[in-house]
DNA sequence: CTGAAAGCGCTTACAG
DNA sequence: CTGAAAGCGCTTACAG
């Protein structure tokens, strides 16, 4: 910057004021620097800039697991409403560890940055105060109960209840719900969801944890199957899960719809031609995002936000994968 | 600092010292300035760190796009290697846009950072200059022919070559390559494959390239089909694009394998079981992720590594999308 | 083994 | 409308 404000002839403030935009420069002079920018092949220093400024124009994003493509959607929607006001995403892994939540936390933290947002671990130490720190923190996908912040959720008791009444209307009453992990606020949110509507039928709740992935997903199939050989039915905690049922069916030489019906809870583009097409809880992960992101920068302009939950609602996509059950003496019986 | 060095009786730059383990302390004022860490609650700013240090702990992906599950992979992958070398990984989206790409590291290059990964854009106008600035600079996935910087991709015209083959031994002559985007290096290293085994074989080959995104290869396959109703099988570009194909092939009242028999490039985990498996090439990502970043790791070193094509070989896992092809009349004959 | 000084590249008050 | 001074929080030489 020196060197710029040599060559055009001015001081090192005056080509900082051109730079930023902001303050009274005359048009001669602006001209001047912007033309000895270019001369001298400035390049801004943005660590000089935080320095000084004491905050960073960059937001972090802690997720769980880059490889799940809900959280990748996200980051992407995300990014796009922050490129857009010259904000920095900073994606940080968690791993879905409490350790290394903090770890990666404190990392981010000392970047000073303007911003951050949240989907918390499966069991999060993360206090109020440890995101006070912040300034701006907003929690998204799942929330912490306890937590003065804003968290940004889908309606996952009433979509997972519909869900669930979906396969009750087809005359299903044996319903595994294949959860996450127990602890997380999205199992017990949508757990709570399936327990209410099947309790409303006057059916027995089948419930099976798993870490949420395919591969957890996929091993506990035979072991839920084993355990209540009469499951008609079953619902996958998010895509991996559903996922892994399928591959778990496939294992133990059941087909879908015609053994097992399936409802999937968050979309993956190849749910749509899966042979049968998956019927499924869409997640609104685009706007989940741009909420997220707007009340991000709501705290960043001092602009007040409910702390707690702001719900978007999900959609119910009804394709194929669920018919009426077969007779009872089907598997073995014939 | 100068809170933690006042509080242990001792100098800003002992503290320092003790901070980075680096230079001689005597244990005692080591342990006197731990406790005045602690007492103070002191946290590193990694600005201030960074500007002295005129380089910033942190390396930057530039990726074309997360949601694809390859580039989700490999960020993955990479993020472990660095995180265990105390490097952030900052990820950085191109939007597989020329103008994006360069802005995007215009912005990492302000940070200041160790190194630098890059997936490049389709038709990238980035120089060995543009990557010279970033010290160490590998490119990953995709490679940029002129370019003397090293290069971690898979072995692309094999593998194509080989997945064309197990359409060929399988009785098909009319086999569909459906690519990327025209001037991608992915591209043209997976065409050059498919083109030599066709032409091997002595067929025709019928090549028609998307903008790698399953929408994309979706809509293009009805056109496809229209140009060359006797098309029997199809190789998919990337797993969005095999996805693609698969939609499209429904959309149009085709089964796959009966109809149609397909080979995908890149594994994702639903075509494990998906109703059949598909026969697919299955990239090593987590090896390329952690050579590309090992690479990293040895420039910042100062170890010297060859410019040019570091190449980890892919696998066909054959599954059971490849049957033979139905009689010729079996298409509006009957 | 420890410290006083200088400076990384900017921006923030404060003058004029 | 423009500039001289100070300082953000560290680390890098250089002394001792």
């Amino acid at each position: 910057m020196k060197t710029v404000a040599a060559h055009a002839g001015v001081s090192a403030q005056t080509v900082s004021r051109v730079l930023r935009g902001q303050g009274y420069v005359s048009e001669k002079t602006r001209a001047k620097v912007l033309a000895a920018v270019t001369a001298v092949g400035y390049r801004p220093n943005a660590v000089g800039r935080s320095l000084r400024a004491t905050r960073t124009p960059m937001v972090g994003l802690l997720i769980t697991d880059i490889a799940n493509p809900f959280y990748a959607a996200l980051h992407k929607s995300i990014e796009a409403v922050f490129r857009r006001r010259g904000l920095t995403l900073m994606l940080l892994n968690s791993d879905d560890d409490r350790e290394t939540e903090r770890q990666q936390l404190e990392l981010l933290r000392s970047y000073r940055p303007s911003g951050l947002l949240v989907a918390p671990a499966v069991h999060s130490s993360l206090t109020t105060e440890d995101l006070a720190g912040f300034g701006a923190a907003v929690l998204v996908s799942r929330s912490l109960p306890d937590l003065a912040v804003p968290s940004v959720v889908t309606n996952e008791p009433e979509a997972m209840g519909e869900a669930t009444r979906s396969l009750l209307d087809a005359g299903h009453r044996r319903i595994a719900a294949v959860l996450g992990p127990q602890g997380a606020s999205t199992t017990s949110r949508r757990e709570a969801g399936y327990r209410e509507a099947v309790g409303a039928a006057g059916a027995e709740p089948l419930v099976f944890y798993t870490d949420q992935t395919g591969a957890g997903a996929r091993a506990a199939i035979p072991h839920a199957l084993r355990a209540h050989p009469d499951i008609t039915a079953a619902i996958g905690f998010n895509a991996p899960v559903t996922e892994g049922i399928l591959a778990g069916l496939r294992d133990v030489g059941l087909r879908c719809p015609q053994d097992v019906s399936l409802v999937g809870f968050t979309d993956a583009p190849w749910m749509a031609f899966y042979p049968p097409p998956i019927t499924v809880v869409r997640q609104p992960v685009e706007a989940m995002g741009r909420l997220a992101a707007q009340l991000v920068l709501d705290l960043v302009d001092g602009t007040p936000v409910t702390a707690g939950l702001h719900v978007v609602p999900s959609t119910l996509l009804r394709r194929e994968s669920v018919v009426a059950p077969a007779g009872p003496t089907r598997r073995g019986g014939e």
